[in-house]
DNA sequence: AATGAATGAGATTTCATTCAT
DNA sequence: AATGAATGAAATCTCATTCAT
């Protein structure tokens, strides 16, 4: 808030914000190692090397802890997102197909974690789960601007640009979702190439087909 | 089974389902109303009307009412989707399109309790787990065999068609997954069509795309 | 009590005679097959091939069972006892072997059932714990009185014959409470004549050893 | 264990083993208060003055606490006997005298806790009932070494040394078993006294009763 | 006389949360 | 700032007992 601060003040905030970190990702290290979402304050302590008492000071309670967990993810996504986006070029369909790589890949380095947001209703407080909410929906927005994108350039046939947004979002959480199915047949980087293959056909406009021939082959 | 039947025994043997039934319907009930997938032992006695200890009596374990009332859905996909599927005659495109809405619309009756399915990690066990996603394939057979006639007959184009099945049923399920979102602009019959649209949109054969036209506009 | 019964009357004691018989024997037999003397009442009724309801006609509570099941193994003591005492004839020393013989067998017929005694605490009431140490110590007396006779007659000598015979019961009980040690290297007839032996050679008058020479060598 | 302990640690530790302590001579205590062996995880907590919650921390389940109990029992016999038989000096016969007397008293001193060995089969597990016989036989071997020193000293008869051994801890059990018996004539030293001398006359050798007189009259 | 469905108290166990140190 | 012992409510499951049929 306050633009100079008490050395003492930003040392402490410092110390508070690794302390987050430390123990988010103690969180997300039980999660995929113990595949449950079941998580105790007492294996968290345990896994993070603190005492329980201590996660009371950084976080007020175990929903503020699995918010945090699931909040994290969701900035992963906003930052990772953008950044395939800007990585990708003007080309707006291949920032679509970007954007949808950047979403797999970071639910494929925490799928436990990113799994929590289908658990929220039992534990979370109905404002939590509005919060998180929103924060998806915000996640989805690059896409959605791509798409637009591709679509005011004649590139991509206009049609339910928000459904096909979040779509592709569920189809990248469905890596998570049925893991156990996919990965029978596909590796993360076949996931991707086939399902984007698969919505894009339906997207691109005729005329543009060739052009991005290499896409459209799953 | 037997032909002859014990009228006492078979009058028992009808009183035990309908007990079943009962606290099958009690427990979807509870999960609808509280909006929550976990469901107490005792809410369950109580929302059925009857004693904790009853539920024992017809359910081995929390576990084994889980895994009734996911089975139940389950089983409602194996009656739905084929009737469906039946009723639409001997296009298979047309097929896939009623198999879909019919998963639909099944999940639309059970929201919640469809979602049963995204929690089992925590409490079924290794065996019913394994079991709950092999019944889970197999629902989505009669989609991908309808989806395979399509291919034969040169209506639809062959690409990834276990792909393709999977990805419906998960579009099936995200009425109830992102319900909170969806239901903002669509209804279950609007939810259907654009989905179905946006799907044929990239499987049917270019020549066929006349034939189905009222199919692929959402 | 009255001399001349109505026949009904007595059909229908004969009838519940033997409910109780049917009764108590899938009780001992419960005991012995699952090893544990945790016998539920609903574990009872199916191995009587009964009701549950029907063992409170006849059983007041699960108290009363388990009474009626010890009082059952001390009845039999009362019967079998005084006939192995009565075929040993006179000699008041071979009496007392024969004694302590039917003991162990009785118990080696019902080692399980034998052992609910040393259970009573718990589950009965003061009233039926006073019930069955009076039946136990009656069950004492033919025992006693042998001895009692042998040292009358010069053959044992007259040392604390009360404790004796409480401790020739304790053996005969040890081989319910301790088989899992005394089977290692004797069986039942071993282990009768091995603590015959080793009791006997301390009580029988040093003039008669040779005559009961048999019997000291375990 | 480590020569140099971390305070802290050190003094958690003996905080902890006091806590453990505590437990135990909670559940004996209730043990011989109610008279009965079955103590309630709430029972003991009362007693202890604790939570419910805390035994769990000490004992992991509520077998650990009951075998924790019986072990406790047990080891006490480890210490005492071996003592006992260390301050009777050279003679085996007196040694054996000694290790019985000390059997007697340390199960005097507990006697409920003493019977639960007595139960074990309903309320523990396999691997903790077999763990508690062996410490059970173990716990005879101080008495079967003197009474095979004193057959190999020629003071007693060889006769089924391992038997007698055992019978003597049986004798020793006896006194907390049938106490409601035995308290009618006798006390915990007139118990020890007969019982010895009934054993002992049996056993010790003719040329040395002479020496045992005050050990053979009971 | 007989059934067995139904009850509900009670048992064990887990775990989020607090608080003295 | 940090600890972790302690709490106690809640969850699952069992079983003696009752009672309508």
């Amino acid at each position: 808030m306050s633009e100079i601060l008490d050395p003492d003040v930003a040392a402490r905030e410092a110390r508070a914000s690794q302390r987050s970190r430390q123990l988010l990702d103690a969180a997300a290290r039980l999660m995929e190692k113990t595949g449950s979402e079941a998580v105790s304050m007492q294996a968290l302590a345990a896994e993070a090397g603190v005492s329980v008492g201590l996660i009371y000071r950084y976080f007020g309670s175990k929903d503020d802890v699995l918010l945090a967990v699931i909040t994290d993810v969701l900035t992963q996504f906003e930052v990772e997102v953008p950044a395939a986006i800007a990585d990708a070029g003007d080309d707006p369909v291949r920032r679509v197909g970007a954007a949808f790589g950047a979403y797999c890949r970071v639910i494929d380095s925490r799928r436990h974690a990113a799994l929590l947001t289908y658990r929220e209703s039992n534990a979370l407080g109905h404002e939590a789960r509005q919060r998180i909410k929103e924060l998806e929906v915000a996640t989805v927005d690059p896409l959605r601007r791509a798409l637009a994108d591709g679509i005011a350039e004649g590139r991509l046939v206009a049609q339910h640009s928000d459904l096909v947004a979040y779509n592709l979002l569920l189809l990248a959480h469905a890596w998570a979702l049925k893991h156990w199915y996919f990965e029978r047949t596909l590796d993360i980087d076949g996931y991707i190439r086939a399902q984007l293959a698969l919505s894009l056909r339906g997207l691109v406009a005729p005329e543009f087909v060739a052009e991005y021939a290499d896409l459209l082959v799953g």
